[in-house]
DNA sequence: CGATTATAATAGCATTACTATCATATAAGG
DNA sequence: CCTTATATGATAGTAATGCTATTATAATCG
């Protein structure tokens, strides 16, 4: 099989981690510490002590930990939109992509996985539970200088393209993409800790609740 | 004017701040500093410092700054389930009530201080940009056996009825509301912050188009 | 007035988030 | 094959953070 690498942002990283072998180890433990610790208690130290390396090599390729979290989200970003790129480039219709768009925020992350470094369920776990830590800080505006929120607004810009696309004089296409996102992930980790929050069970189908409860919304505002 | 305390949850405090003056004081200033330094950049040693105080004594107050951070938002909620109460109490038609609180939520939140130790118009800003930090943590399920979060189930659980007694049919009114509820405090950040993510422009009419986007949504699903 | 209780003052400690320096291993180029 | 740049490891150090503990003093309540 072919090996996926996505190009992100320089801004990311300070040394490229793809390229090199402590580089793959910090992007792959540091998505099973993070999922299995949490954010805040994830740690340079402990990830170096994990990984048999000290935290000084790991801060010659991250500058910081909020760093390694916006790279990894970033790289969710990337790899969702590559795969509806993949998924609609054969549709037309701009209701059956929103309709495959839906579907794939809403499914859940269960795969074998296909990156020999990354494993892409604990990857959606950290994008449900520390996505919003991204932006949520003091320096939004520079990071968003730097580029870094590029994977998330590329990805809302081209989805609310096909809401215009089928309605050209809805006035909110991007506030409706966004919030859907947003939605998708605050659900499930609702349906998961605050359940009276939400009306998605936690049961097999949670997902496909989930993807009724969006496309529904989606097409009743835009219908 | 009388003068108005909410009840909160006992698990918010170790000591009761609305009645001594040193627990407003730590009240009125920890808003005034989390606004201005961001949660992560707000310590018990910068806040004390700054009422001529001591670390120590805050932390007779509360366990740590995360439950103050509870605290806070659990009052904002009260205090919105109080006005919206209020404003509802003479309605009969829950159409009408889902759109007094849609306007509620969507409203820009400026007054003359109706508290004297809460700068409402601070506590707004904190609720924006840092209410999903108060659940989005390894602590969420104790928190939420304390019940530090009744507040905004509370007040959830009051919309969905309101939702319901509309459209008895409608599978979703808890996420529907949660949704709205989030995306209300979104949608401002975005467009202070990250604006390719939203269409609400920032100017004096932000709070009337997100108004407008929210009551959008929530009749289009629920019509 | 005496006893409780609240606060202040001070100290201390483990952890965190870095930065700096130097030695060694490795790889790449001539 | 030798040189040189580069990546990593080892070790140290620092200021700030998030606490806990102890003791002294001030306020207040019976």
């Amino acid at each position: 099989m072919a090996t996926l690498i996505f190009k992100l942002n320089d801004h990311l990283y300070l040394r490229d981690p793809q390229h090199t072998s402590l580089g793959q180890k910090i992007i792959q433990v540091s998505v099973e510490l993070i999922d299995r610790l949490g954010f805040e208690q994830f740690t340079f130290k402990k990830l170096a002590d994990e990984i048999g390396s000290t935290e000084a090599s790991v801060y010659r390729y991250f500058e910081n930990k909020h760093r390694l979290l916006h790279y990894l989200i970033a790289w969710y970003w990337s790899w969702m939109e590559y795969r509806i790129d993949l998924l609609t480039s054969a549709m037309k219709d701009p209701k059956e992509k929103l309709k495959a768009f839906i579907n794939l925020i809403a499914e859940e992350k269960k795969y074998d996985s296909q990156f020999e470094f990354l494993d892409e369920e604990a990857l959606y776990r950290i994008v449900v539970a520390e996505l919003d830590k991204t932006y949520l800080t003091k320096w939004v505006d520079d990071d968003n200088k730097d580029g870094l929120f590029g994977g998330f607004k590329s990805l809302c810009k081209k989805i609310a393209g096909w809401v215009t696309e089928l309605k050209p004089d809805y006035p909110y296409p991007n506030s409706l993409v966004s919030t859907l996102l947003l939605a998708s992930n605050q659900q499930v980790f609702f349906a998961e800790h605050l359940p009276s929050l939400t009306n998605m069970k936690k049961n097999e189908t949670t997902h496909a609740q989930l993807g009724h409860f969006l496309e529904n919304v989606l097409f009743n505002v835009i219908k």
